[in-house]
DNA sequence: TTAAGTGCATTTAGTTTATGGACTGACTAT
DNA sequence: ATAGTCAGTCCATAAACTAAATGCACTTAA
């Protein structure tokens, strides 16, 4: 199977995924979330090489994820941005990043963390159920068609 | 830069994406979560090549995400089940299906979701803070180094 | 006791994608 | 003039991926 084929898939996983399941993409959406919009400073701090962050930027703006902005005339240049439904990525960075942190190996007293403005602490974020607003164990959820 | 660097990151995101960020080893793990265990089944759902299917399941295990488990003797067989840390991933997997569902076009009637058991509606997942209990949404949060 | 089937691993060859470095073009600042 | 900045392109090489075939250790049905 190509890769491209998911796009199409009835998993709302699956499709996340054939957007954002390469080996740079959320690494460019990370840079975004820490205030990180040029080419140069993406280049700079990624280490990508440049064809790459070319392709995959071009693929966040087509997403709607990202989007160009002009911050000069002369040569007119854009920077990137998150769009709406780039910021919505929030939580799966949140998660993906407090996942990393537990459970992947690594020097904690290096590890960037962040702070919860509203309450002051420094966050441990967790997944609720809108509905009952519980913490959501593995256990505690099963597959269903929507209807 | 290479992608293996990475693994060093001090950013736990960073750190995260190096073990996942590649085109199929979160659709295994969507797999897993989804009760497939066996090498023939993952292939013949993902549709994925089985030399790379080798390969990121000996990677999976190797970074304590899968445990491998006999299930038959003579010869013996192994299949791959989430360990803690693997199962650690659901609220990464729950974020990503719902910035999926909610962000990426698709036809919303043949979706994939979940029953939150605990309560009983179909869950619509949040993050949460765990000191306040409160929503996290992108804007109140801010990158500090831990202490 | 062959024949077909299961559940993988391995090999091979061809295609696709990624990499790193040099380069371009439009400017600005000195 | 000269150098620097910045986004982006081009190209040759290297790595990753795919599909299909083959091998192997067994089990079950004929």
């Amino acid at each position: 199977m190509r890769w491209s084929e998911l796009e199409s898939a009835d998993c709302p996983i699956a499709r996340a995924l054939s957007i954002l399941g390469d080996r740079w993409t959320l690494m460019i959406v990370r840079d975004c979330f820490f205030g990180v919009h040029r080419f140069e400073a993406f280049q700079a701090n990624l280490g990508i090489s440049r064809t790459i962050l070319r392709d995959r930027l071009a693929h966040l703006v087509q997403a709607g994820i990202l989007v160009q902005r002009p911050y000069q005339d002369r040569p007119v240049r854009y920077d990137y941005v998150l769009s709406a439904k780039g910021k919505a990525l929030n939580g799966v960075m949140l998660m993906l990043g407090e996942w990393g942190r537990t459970a992947v190996d690594g020097q904690p007293e290096t590890q960037i963390r962040h702070r919860h403005q509203t309450c002051g602490h420094v966050l441990t974020p967790y997944v609720a159920c809108a509905a009952c607003g519980e913490e959501v164990v593995a256990k505690d959820v099963r597959a269903v068609r929507a209807a």
